[in-house]
DNA sequence: AAGGCTTAGTGTCAAACGAACACTTGAAAA
DNA sequence: TTTTCAAGTGTTCGTTTGACACTAAGCCTT
């Protein structure tokens, strides 16, 4: 009765049972990564602590939707409103902790550490270098990982991460999202690349090239890179408001040896 | 603490804050239906009762995950398994209780009716003649509402179904699965009222045929109707282990004027 | 039995798209 | 001035798309 009690009285309004996870994607020296936050947690054996990696997440409080959560996870971490950022999918294995570490940590955190939570899990993607991270309580260590170079996480976290990055395979080849990842102006060679590294495969130049820019996703500014030894490229633009104001679809850029099966 | 110990006692594998519903596609007559559940509350004002309709939902348990959940639901009410079933989204809002019917069929039913409720929601594709309405708590009345004849609904559940028509629409464009709401065997006029029914457009029949034929995902059989008073249609079946056993791929049904934006 | 009715089934052509492919240009550095 | 490096540019060929109209097969009607 007490500790019912003490729940109400600290956290009136956090549903104990449903969480939302952000796997937020950044791109920065040619390569995806995303952002995770490291937990300390005592080690009952070494007296020392361990910490691991883990997705920015919270519980779902009762006045907001699952969408506002996110974004309100994603901005105690980064500071940044306004970024693209989409459900993808709910996680909801009655098996999620059984690590020991996640134990731990959630014993230190949680009124209910062996309560069952659903996640709801969020991708988001943002342009690395405007993100300053918070201070607070997430914010410990965050940092960005290669996603090929991600360790094992807390929880399903591994799964989920996996999860965003097929998501976002598949949603990059449908919709012009990947420029939310990229700075404002750009080379058409840095969107190339971006492309390649999601894609993890060649793309042709001039194919690539040709595509973007018969789609009408992207303008040409009259500006060129300064101070490089070679050629300068010319930057390019997103039309981001031909894309926020239509159902979409007046554009076909289909990538090479993709398969669309129907459409 | 007696409703808490009685909470445990009656149903102590109930999450009372996470639920499944399953939007249940159906193609007869020549029309998408979704199946529904009535309702049936009393009505303070008239002392009549009121019905209504809801999807199919339950409480998840806690000794299953949400894929399970789902695929109970879906047994429970139609006797059927093996059926095709996706989780597309997860609805949260604060504010999904709010109709008079909501409440009062709440409190007949749930512990804690205000407790926020989080709902996984899923879509199925089935064969509606294969249904039959299994005896049990769901199915006081069960029927197969056309899609163009949906009237409110229980909850969020109107915003449930729309999002899980327009998941359809854009699946059904990139995976095979539409066959799924069809019989084993089918003519090729079937596939194609239903491909139009779903897109709600039309489409040309040769290119239809000619696409579906070359994508491999059909089979004709050597057989044809009978007794129609008209020529006789060949009957086709879906070449299902081709794509349950591939990562999908090497088949190419893009349909007409349909839009890839990348791809 | 003939003709009518209804749906199944078929082929071609032009335009757009996708994939493969190699050399020239512009700037800085050596 | 030459070298180095990435940017930038067209063409060709095969495949896919989309538009389009008539014949075939079976039942029904008269």
């Amino acid at each position: 009765m007490l500790e019912q009690r003490l729940f109400m009285s600290i956290s009136p309004s956090l549903n104990p049972h449903v969480s939302v996870d952000c796997v937020i994607f950044g791109f920065s020296k040619e390569t995806l990564r995303l952002l995770l936050i490291k937990r300390t947690v005592p080690n009952a054996l070494t007296e020392l602590d361990d910490s691991y990696y883990a997705l920015p997440g919270d519980l779902v409080r009762d006045n907001e939707n699952l969408d506002e959560a996110a974004v309100r996870v994603l901005k105690e971490l980064t500071g940044l409103t306004g970024i693209f950022l989409q459900q993808f999918q709910a996680f909801g294995d009655p098996l999620r902790i059984t690590k020991a570490k996640d134990r731990a940590w959630l014993q230190g955190v949680r009124q209910d550490p062996d309560a069952r939570v659903i996640t709801v899990a969020y991708m988001a993607l943002i342009e690395s270098s405007k993100v300053e991270i918070q201070p607070g309580s997430f914010s410990k260590g965050a940092v960005w990982l290669p996603i090929g170079e991600i360790p094992e996480l807390a929880f399903d976290h591994n799964e989920i991460s996996e999860g965003a990055l097929m998501a976002l395979r598949e949603k990059v080849q449908i919709q012009p999202i990947a420029f939310e990842l990229l700075p404002d102006k750009f080379t058409m060679s840095d969107l190339q690349t971006l492309y390649e590294t999601i894609l993890q495969r060649d793309l042709d130049k001039r194919n690539f090239r040709r595509k973007m820019l018969n789609s009408g996703v992207i303008a040409a500014l009259p500006e060129k890179q300064h101070g490089v030894s070679n050629k300068p490229a010319r930057y390019y633009v997103f039309n981001r408001n031909l894309f926020e104001n239509s159902p979409m679809g007046f554009v076909n850029l289909k990538m090479e040896g993709s398969l669309t099966l129907f459409s």
